[in-house]
DNA sequence: ATGCTAGATTGGGTCTGACCTTTAGACCAC
DNA sequence: GTGGTCTAAAGGTCAGACCCAATCTAGCAT
């Protein structure tokens, strides 16, 4: 009411758990890289006289990091957890949360991979080793001689991702994962994939990889634009026969 | 030993710790959308009775949950564990843990977004509302108005979100917060932000922004690349100056 | 020596039951 | 109204026990 009493101002203070407490310190040690990885902290019940906290508390802590990826624990003799760095996997998942959490339009997903895969596309002309491409062959013709459609959409996954691993780029990598994952379930019910699909498909990886072999970054962007666009637009029409469609606000 | 006993075969088996066996049921019926956002779970110690676990794996489960931001998890009378749809802060983190845990070179994180943000600017440009295209204006003028070097990042990291915003398109918008937080960690030790570089910031944001208004798809896309683009090569050359340069392998 | 099996050991996983802390709400006193 | 006080509900922490899994090792059989 006063005047003297409005003039102190506080923010909403926080008071952290103790378990978030520990999360949040060795998290800070394992990212700095202090410990390499595979690196073992001590066993629960050693870190419980060295932070005078409850196996509880411990084990909580060490559950999130578990589950944010940055240790891995094993059961058993020479068991505990493992210093880890995180991978693809566990942007993937987050990513694959979001959208199966979200119910998001299929869209947006066929949007992202649109943003993103031309990019993928022009890194893998660039950075490729011959690895790479001998990858990019194997899988495509796996995808020639899928018997089923199941088989089709897992190699055809798995195309899409080692161009991405082929540019060398984790983060992309990760996205990729998630989207691929996304879609794989997204167009599995449909059946709209039949030999024509296929065929159009292969030789569309085949000229991109080839641009990618040739190192042509330009050319690899523009095929796989083209082939990743395409094949949107005939997803969302299969997706706009099955589903009622849902109008756009603005 | 017999013939009799070595025809059954057996595959190696997981057995699943119970935690796990709860958190996945769980997580399972959030995504489903059976439970709508809020939705209180039952007290840990009706769990306990309904599932005959120990208050224990209940609480791990729940911790799981929340750390994958399913749920949200709140104290006292009136509390405990409401349903909640992850958002783009989840996707952020884990993302940023990646960064930071593979210590990723900055150039895997400009390339990423070099990928992203022109995608950005063209959806903005397709869906922006006028409230989306306020947000840009006002932002913008934050940068010019920006006193030191981290009032400066922290508008600029906002404005770019905010074009990732007026996409509508909440994957892309995700992995738009988890680059600028890195980069916005990353760059703010060098010291190459001045006066000039601000205005061919701000300058550069205002074209973007007029694109986006005049719904010019194309334009938008073409100056957001040449803007992000530069403001890399800008900051990768200060890193060169700063860091030793690390060999590439082919 | 070789190879295998039966403990022994180490370490995570689960359970029990108790107590502490935080928060919402109600009621009361000034 | 403002501020205490109490109570109930719910999560947070603790201590201790026991269970289960993985590994190592010593000893036995061939």
């Amino acid at each position: 009411m006063s005047d003297a009493r409005s003039a102190i101002r506080l923010s909403p203070m926080e008071v952290p758990k103790a378990s978030d407490v520990l999360a949040n310190e060795l998290r800070e040690r394992i990212l700095s890289g202090e410990y390499p990885e595979g690196t073992p902290l001590p066993p629960e019940r050693e870190l419980v006289v060295q932070t005078r906290m409850s196996r509880t508390t411990v084990r909580e802590a060490l559950r999130i990091l578990e589950v944010q990826g940055l240790i891995r624990i094993k059961a058993g003799r020479a068991g505990g957890a493992f210093v880890q760095k995180p991978g693809e996997e566990s942007v993937a998942s987050s990513l694959d949360l979001l959208i199966r959490g979200r119910q998001l339009r299929l869209a947006s997903v066929h949007e992202t991979r649109e943003a993103i895969e031309p990019s993928c596309a022009r890194l893998a002309a660039l950075h490729r080793t011959s690895g790479d491409l001998r990858r990019l062959e194997v899988t495509n013709e796996e995808i020639a001689a899928s018997a089923d459609l199941d088989d089709f959409l897992r190699a055809n996954v798995d195309w899409h991702i080692a161009v991405a691993t082929a540019g060398h780029n984790e983060i992309l990598t990760g996205i990729m994962m998630a989207l691929s994952r996304a879609i794989y379930t997204a167009t599995n019910t449909e059946g709209f994939i039949n030999a024509e699909v296929r065929d159009i498909t292969v030789r569309a990886h085949r000229s991109v990889t080839r641009a990618i072999k040739e190192r042509d970054a330009d050319a690899a962007v523009r095929r796989m634009m083209r082939h990743v666009h395409s094949y949107a637009a005939a997803a969302l029409e299969v997706d706009d026969r099955t589903t009622v469609a849902v109008p756009e606000e603005d």
